[in-house]
DNA sequence: ATAATTAGGTCAGTATTACTGACCTTGTCA
DNA sequence: TGACAAGGTCAGTAATACTGACCTAATTAT
């Protein structure tokens, strides 16, 4: 492992600097990725399917809405996906109580079941990676992807990944 | 900014800090790659092109294997895509000289312009993200990252991340 | 020198994700 | 009652990526 930058212009390690997180970022999600999306193939299911379970296991009774501005994506997009869950049985709606216009997503047992399984697999490399760097890396490794977000976002995400729940399969 | 965990089951918060981290790259990703797939529609290109104009302009005179070792996808899609980027003069191949079968791929001088355009925004994204974090919480941002990647390939991407070079445009 | 292998491309067909735009129903609320 | 919001749906299109089969040209091993 030899250092064989020069001393050099800052300008440079500079961009070389944010280069690297770049492709970094880039590498760990192609990972982090892929082995759920090979899983979810043998259901017939993509990754959107994943995502969908995901944050309906997260914040349970969700509106549609809600999830569309989690995932970000048009409602026709979305509506495949939740149809697909829907008539596979991992995902009910129920209307909403207050507004019965609202459809409240819920994961089924079956739906709890199968997130946990898609799910469990990427916990694990991050549970291995935590365990590799320690706590003070992860705490830098938040702080960074939060100042990766888009500022109008922040807030609201900070406030979702402190209120998520996702009770026991 | 209330910290509203009790002292409770070290097992659950260990699952919540793993989801945590699971929604923070969610969440960064999304909105790393949501400016830039903006501007590439104006060109009819999509995320696809851009990765390639990337890892071509950071390792020039690569093969196209290598290329697709990097981004993991067949070469049927990589060949559409080269096909579109060489088409329209962002992208030229020469045959290797020593084993004449390779196509040594490179950018060209519009080629570079145009990488440098899209790529500026998530260096400027990534370069905000720093800035306000601090040096301690970008190194550890870097280990987790690493400690994300499967373990065969993270030999590879450490020495691909340092030996990247990538000419002014 | 010939056979096997490798780098790369190509043709054909399919699936997934996601988009735009238009239009509809049901329910809320002023 | 009429505007608006939540959600769904129909139709059409595009991008990404897959499998499988087959091809050429060049390299390498026998």
């Amino acid at each position: 492992m030899v250092e064989n930058r020069p001393p050099a212009n800052p300008l440079f390690l500079r961009d070389e600097e944010l280069r690297q997180g770049i492709e970094l970022l880039f590498y760990a999600y192609r990972d982090f990725t892929f082995e759920s999306d090979q899983q979810l193939k043998d259901y017939q299911l993509g990754r959107a399917h994943h995502r969908a379970l995901y944050f309906i296991g997260r914040h349970p009774g969700q509106t549609v809405g809600n999830l569309l501005s989690i995932v970000k994506v048009t409602k026709q997009s979305i509506s495949r996906v939740l149809k697909d869950l829907i008539e596979q049985g991992y995902v009910e709606q129920k209307s909403g109580a207050r507004d019965r216009r609202e459809r409240r997503l819920e994961l089924t047992e079956k739906g709890k079941k199968f997130e946990h399984e898609l799910t469990d697999r990427q916990s694990r490399r991050f549970a291995r990676a935590y365990r590799e760097t320690g706590a003070e890396a992860v705490e830098g490794f938040r702080k960074v992807l939060l100042g990766l977000l888009d500022p109008v976002e922040r807030a609201e995400v900070e406030k979702r990944i402190r209120s998520g729940r996702l009770p026991a399969p």
